[in-house]
RNA sequence: GCCGAUGUGGCGGAAUUGGUAGACGCACUGGAUUCAAAAUCCAGCGGGAAACCAUGUGGGUUCGAGUCCCACCAUCGGUACCA
């Protein structure tokens, strides 16, 4: 075999020097933006995973610019974030100078992968010509009021004395030092992402997207429908809403319950069981993380002394405090209906409060508490007889009129945390003065620059408040001394708009011109791991709606269609990890075979939204391939010279057929991200170019040079190098990656032969082989003819008989 | 528990969306070539002697089901007391 690294090597060099893959915003041909989820540089080298998710991505998008669109294809790096810095502790070496190299080393080699970027289209996160904007993005939120700053619990592991991360949270443990974690309130950061809750449901509808990944975002978002409820103090000096999705049983509350982190619980507890209540409170504080993993765990909790009032019955409960119930869902309070809950139902047995049944089957049948279910009212007053459903809104008007409840809408999505107490992420643009208070940095004076020189290693602080000359600084607004904020970005603020800013990527004016984005979004396609489902990709789709009302663009959603890429296993079918030894680096066989036979062994050999274990056997049939087609290029080459026949048989017709037909379905497969389907058809094709030229006494050499140049056509994005350079062999002096995608002939496609099955009640008994180009009619005609077939209408008596079009003849017939 | 995905030969995986199940490839078997081997080429390759039986299991709808419906089993992901 002739095709090695060093041909890739030689082709890159050339369209390097050609300009190949330039972008130009006013090409020829609709717009097409794709894009990858740009990877985070922790790591030196491209693995594996990056592979499956670029090396097929790129095809794609070469296989677009074919089709004749003006694709825009862009890449970045991700590259602040906890690894780098925790390397950094490790090592000691810098975060910036040990991503900066490996975001070179990670170019280098998707250039040597054949990724088609536009490098003058990147952006590197980390870079203050990036950061600025993300900043800006920030000062923005804030005077939006988008952007607040509150006290909020923390993951807090007091070994390392830092905050962690909710990734960093293993089982209730802190990864590095295995320290149970503890909840901690600090002041925090927030972007008003429930704001947007509402639109973020309802726009998922307009996406094409994949279902289950819809499912998380609903899920995550978590809306649910119920009512608001006033218990009042039996004193009458206190009073406290609980938000329920059942209200028709509020008839059958024996007791309320609070959550213990909850400021009203101070308030209510009475002082004999002030000792009980505050020795509960530290203890779930402590246990917390740990202990709320198990669902299995028994409930607990304890009495505060208080009671207070069913606004519907008047009957007068206990309240409770219990860790079963969430501070920051709904209103951190719960009416409980141990009849009709699980939850409360375990709590009431265990504490002997009293269960009252209010809701019976609807059908009659006994039931079992608790009883979950919807049903009719019993013991209810003059609810009793209505369906749950007719009681709910009832007992919520009737509430509403006495002004003690209305109906009430919560959503699972909470506020989303940006500021993280580290040193590797883009500093918080925001200035603390004593006599103007919290004041935002002027967009004139960003970027504030993240300082090199930091004392990084963890210690409860933010690193930043170590450097001196970072903190201190004088009021924007007065020019008085003030101190900055220390803390730093969440990286997922940085990737919330990323995409938005490769089109500008060299703009130092504004973050992105609105016009330029208005053109190119959204995103045609956004292919990555479907790890990112809630997080990553909730949050583009809300800054995007943020800017949008802010005016800065003029589009609802980043990313009409997603793709999620499988993943590669290591061949013991377990997730490759350096611990398990099961990993496998790519770098060895593109050293061995060259990054077009990797490239089409990956896409060969899985299903690309599946992945699957690895298993290296497979390349060596991707060798065998390439050879195949070498050869037959060599072969072809000998008629190059040679006269044409024009001698159009039915063995030429069947080439033509399948020629043809392999236009469409690779063209369809590489559409729908199957490009293991779409290599299969290539196979085919080679086979049938192979067995014409084996079985041709006369060949008509035209159709042959014609066809070889159409596959090699339909496989220069699947096999770039290797392509362009049978591409040469066959004297083209213009890159096959300037072609166009073959154009589909339909009267040749059409023709050729094709084979209807014959059923007897629906099994098959035999084909019938037909012209394809026969009419319909015609080809029913022949099928009757055929003896076999007379034979079976002679024998049997018919009771049906089915013709589906060209398709298939079945016959029904009496047993 | 809830949500989601998947289940097809010895293996990776196909089936135009209800119409020839097993495309394409790997492995394997036989043959050609070779002094021999490798490579290559050709042929075969779900089970069964056959009728037939076969797409996780059991039902159903249909002329016809891998595909649709019902019930279940297994594996893998996600999630965690959301009132």
């Amino acid at each position: 075999m002739n095709y090695s690294k060093k041909i890739d090597a030689k082709w890159q060099e050339k369209w390097k020097k050609e300009n190949l893959y330039k972008y130009n915003p006013n090409g020829e041909g609709k717009k097409f933006y794709t894009m990858e989820m740009f990877s985070y540089p922790s790591g030196a080298k491209l693995h594996l995973g990056h592979w499956f998710n670029y090396a097929p991505s790129d095809s794609y998008a070469r296989f677009k610019k074919m089709q004749g669109y003006n694709v825009f294809h862009p890449m970045g790096f991700d590259a602040f974030g906890l690894p780098a810095e925790n390397y950094a502790i490790k090592t000691g070496i810098h975060p910036e100078d040990s991503t900066l190299k490996n975001i070179e080393t990670m170019k280098m080699q998707l250039d040597e992968m054949g990724g088609s970027y536009d490098w003058d289209y990147s952006v590197q996160t980390c870079m203050p010509d990036y950061y600025k904007w993300t900043q800006w993005i920030f000062v923005k939120l804030y005077e939006a009021g988008l952007a607040y700053k509150k006290e909020a619990p923390v993951n807090w592991c007091n070994s390392c004395k830092t905050v962690l991360a909710n990734e960093q949270v293993i089982n209730g443990q802190c990864e590095r030092c295995g320290t149970a974690v503890e909840r901690k309130k600090l002041a925090q950061w927030f972007f008003k992402i429930t704001k947007y809750a509402q639109e973020l449901l309802d726009g998922l509808d307009t996406l094409d997207w994949p279902e289950s990944t819809k499912k998380v975002q609903i899920n995550w978002i978590g809306r649910s429908e119920g009512s608001e409820v006033t218990f009042k103090g039996e004193t009458g000096d206190y009073e406290f809403n609980v938000f329920t999705t059942r209200v028709d049983t509020i008839n059958g509350v024996t007791y309320v319950v609070v959550a213990p982190e909850s400021e009203l619980v101070q308030k209510i507890t009475t002082p004999e069981q002030k000792e009980e209540v505050d020795k509960y409170i530290k203890e779930t504080a402590k246990l917390n993380e740990i202990d709320r993993l198990s669902t299995e765990r028994p409930k607990t909790g304890v009495f505060t002394g208080a009671y207070v009032i069913n606004p519907v019955n008047g009957n007068k409960v206990p309240v409770w405090i219990a860790d079963y119930v969430l501070e920051d869902y709904g209103t951190g309070a719960v009416m409980a209906v141990p009849a009709h809950d699980t939850r409360d139902y375990a709590f009431a047995q265990k504490y002997n409060l009293p269960i009252k049944k209010v809701i019976d089957s609807a059908d009659g049948q006994e039931i079992t508490l608790p009883f979950t279910e919807k049903g009719i009212l019993v013991e209810s007053g003059k609810y009793n007889g209505l369906t749950s459903e007719e009681a709910k809104n009832k007992i919520t008007e009737d509430l509403a009129a006495k002004g003690e409840g209305k109906k009430s809408i919560n959503y699972r999505l909470k506020d989303w945390l940006v500021s993280r107490q580290r040193y590797w992420g883009a500093p918080i643009p925001i200035i603390y003065c004593d006599k103007c208070g919290t004041v935002v940095v002027p967009e004139k004076d960003l970027p504030v620059l993240l300082p090199y020189d930091v004392e990084f290693k963890p210690d409860g602080e933010s690193p930043l408040k170590k450097s001196q000359e970072f903190m201190n600084c004088t009021c924007p607004k007065c020019g008085g001394p003030a101190t900055r904020e220390a803390d730093t970005l969440d990286t997922f603020v940085c990737s919330s708009w990323y995409e938005l800013r490769y089109p500008d990527a060299k703009n130092s004016e504004k973050a992105f011109e609105r016009e330029t984005i208005n053109k190119l979004a959204p995103i045609d396609t956004y292919i990555g791991g479907k790890e990112h489902a809630a997080m990553h990709l909730i949050y583009v789709r809300f800054m995007t709606k943020v800017l949008r009302d802010l005016g800065y663009l003029d589009f609802d959603e980043p990313f009409k269609k997603l793709i999620h890429q499988g993943m590669i296993l290591g061949p013991d079918g377990n997730k490759m990890s350096k611990s398990k030894g099961n990993t496998v680096s790519p770098e060895e066989y593109i050293e061995k075979y060259g990054s077009d036979i990797f490239r089409m062994y990956i896409m060969f050999g899985f299903d690309y939204r599946q992945g699957g274990p690895w298993d290296e056997k497979g390349i060596d049939s991707m060798v065998r391939y390439f050879s195949r087609i070498e050869r037959l290029i060599e072969q072809v080459l000998t008629l190059k010279n040679a006269k044409t026949d024009m001698n159009i048989g039915p063995k030429e017709k069947e080439l033509l057929r399948v020629k043809n037909q392999t236009i469409k379905s690779m063209g369809e497969d590489i559409n729908n991200f199957q490009f293991n389907t779409a290599i299969a058809r290539s196979m085919e094709l080679l086979n049938k170019i192979n067995e014409y030229i084996r079985e041709s006494k006369q060949l008509n050499e035209k159709i042959v040079l014609e066809t070889v140049e159409t596959y090699m056509k339909l496989l220069a994005p699947l096999a770039p190098h290797f392509a362009e350079e049978q591409w040469e062999k066959l004297s083209k002096t213009e890159s096959i990656h300037k072609q166009k995608w073959p154009e589909i002939n339909k009267q040749e496609m059409d023709g050729g032969t094709k084979d209807i099955p014959v059923q007897v009640n629906g099994k098959l008994k035999l084909c019938v082989t037909v012209d394809a180009d026969m009419s319909p009619e015609d080809i029913l005609k022949k099928i009757k003819e055929t003896p076999k077939v007379i034979e079976i209408l002679e024998n049997n008596k018919i009771k049906k008989e089915i013709y589906v079009p060209g398709k298939i003849y079945n016959l029904v017939v009496e047993k």
